[in-house]
DNA sequence: ACCATTTGGGTAAACGTTTACCCCTTCTCT
DNA sequence: AGAGAAGGGGTAAACGTTTACCCAAATGGT
């Protein structure tokens, strides 16, 4: 069986609760014994018991994550800024991917918090219906929403401004004489494409551009953007530029456009967002907004650890501004 | 303070003993007592304490797991795999990132054994260095290797063929003409770069091809397939076909022939590893091999159910056939 | 009608820690 | 030298479950 703080107390002849002072480096114990005790637990392999010191303690140094979906790169992205500033603090990461579904995402959450996790970090899948989920949460751990956030619903969120990210793109493409615009995004379920929509029809009515292109809402992912490429295709004429909701769907949308011959930049301007790792891989290289992952990361932990301190904090939302990055998907377009 | 067992028996009338037998499922209660304590329990919004029940049990219902870099698209894949096969089974998930490190991923290992999970799934990073804590690790808890394995030691182990892989591969683009051919990897040091290697010589050699090419290795990385297609580029002549030992050193390469006016497959036939979601968006689609997830997935946690279950089974080694996905960066060489 | 068996449910121990509380030394200060 | 403080270390309770063990009642068979 496994060595216990039993074992090792037994074997340098002390009190279990010595062993326990010595181990968790408590003050008030005489060298000799320190040293008594660490060559016990050294000798024996001594590992404490995590589940034991969590049961005791009430905190088990874990903080549960849930994203829609681990597929798409932009969650991994986020998960691994979240779980390299987790291990710096000696806490580890209790991952859920929700399948983009609003039931899924329920019983995760449940299952985290039976857990006792220290705290949630969630993407919501649904603006709407990831309510309820989080309302049950929020009675038992404390939680921090990142990317999306769900409406009507008090709870700490950090992420970037869409409408902005969306705007800047707009702004871009129309100071490079683009008058018609396409959106290629996903249904308005999640605050991300909710607002990176508004983002969308706000920057046009600013600019007194036409409002009447093509809106088509499908899925964030890239065979949605392939499927939305022939339908534009199909109507017989292209906007000046294709603003996609996120990169993915622009990477599917430009596979589709080669294939038909379609030159970007110089037929049609095309935009991503979130700057995943391809999007400077793509061909041609793609103008999108960049997501500040590290910063995502470190706000929304900054977040949780002070809730976790202190429960009742008044609620924060923060969101950080995110970057446009111009490549060629947008530029030598005269 | 939340709710415990103890609340729900004392609201039921009945001893925390019934109250466990009834919320645990278990057969000797009678009807109205079931209905009691089940009546008191919703009442309350008792949710069990997973982290007492798993000290009292002994097992935590949690499963771990270290992949090198979340970042690499194929391995959030296999996570995405794995963690849906465990949530149908009620296990969650602790992610690890060892950030290709061997000395961070032996910290990971001890403090996934430290918790107590019931078992560990590992891409080990390096086939020598992770040595040590898989040694660590085997002695706390089953343990089965995905994907990469170390040497010399004695640990469950599924993943891809992958020198069969890299044949397929080559024999490929042999059968399309090509008889020099470079290789574009990563260092000797993880078990998939070696026997991808070895693959790739050995097909050659069994082909009767010229061994001489270059063989440039560095990591699994776009960036690296950059700068290797610039080495290439300067070297003065093109092999016939570039095999890459991934599929995103394959889309670094890529990019960085077509900013050289290079043209794939005409000039140059190129192919990847692993078929991640992007491979057949890449200008042009990427011939590559093709890993079933799933399948590694599943198993994967066959084996390591297997191992929980008896610890003492022998060693398996279960390799499944890639299969090759034939796509443009190969295609219409003629 | 009596014994043997089953069924239902309570008592308490156990899982491996941490820590409040207490006691005994050994200082230090007057 | 005596009182008070401080340091060192042991005893035992607690964290929230599950479950072995036990006893009482009910059931069934002869």
């Amino acid at each position: 069986m496994a060595v216990t703080i039993r074992d090792v107390a037994e074997q340098a002849g002390v009190s279990i609760a010595t062993a326990s002072r010595v181990l968790t480096g408590s003050k008030n114990v005489s060298a000799d014994l320190v040293a008594r005790v660490d060559e016990s637990a050294r000798e024996l392999g001594y590992r404490h018991n995590a589940v034991a010191r969590a049961l005791r303690r009430g905190c088990t140094n874990t903080v549960g994550m849930i994203v829609p979906e681990i597929g798409n790169p932009f969650f991994p992205a986020i998960v691994e800024a979240v779980e390299r500033r987790l291990q710096t603090t000696g806490r580890d990461l209790l991952l859920c991917d929700s399948q983009q579904d609003p039931a899924i995402e329920h019983s995760r959450v449940m299952a985290l918090v039976d857990r006792q996790v220290d705290g949630l970090i969630i993407v919501p899948v649904s603006a709407t219906e990831s309510h309820t989920a989080m309302e049950k949460a929020v009675g038992h751990t404390p939680i921090v929403q990142i990317d999306r956030y769900v409406e009507e619903f008090a709870a700490d969120w950090v992420g970037v401004d869409d409408e902005l990210g969306i705007s800047q793109t707009v702004e871009h493409v129309a100071s490079l004489g683009a008058r018609t615009m396409a959106m290629v995004s996903a249904t308005l379920d999640s605050s991300a494409a909710l607002r990176r929509h508004a983002g969308f029809e706000k920057a046009l009515t600013r600019l007194g551009l036409p409002l009447d292109g093509p809106r088509l809402l499908g899925t964030f992912r890239a065979e949605w953007g392939r499927v939305a490429a022939c339908q534009l295709l199909e109507s017989g004429s292209l906007p000046d530029a294709i603003i996609c909701g996120n990169d993915e769907i622009a990477v599917g949308l430009l596979g589709e456009l080669r294939r038909n011959q379609i030159r970007v930049p110089q037929d049609v301007l095309v935009t991503g967002f979130d700057d995943i790792r391809f999007a400077e891989m793509t061909d041609p290289p793609l103008t999108t907004v960049r997501q500040p992952h590290e910063q995502l990361a470190s706000e929304a932990l900054r977040l949780l650890d002070a809730r976790i301190a202190q429960h009742d904090l008044p609620v924060q939302r923060i969101s950080v501004a995110p970057s446009l990055v111009v490549r060629q998907s947008t530029e030598g377009h005269a």
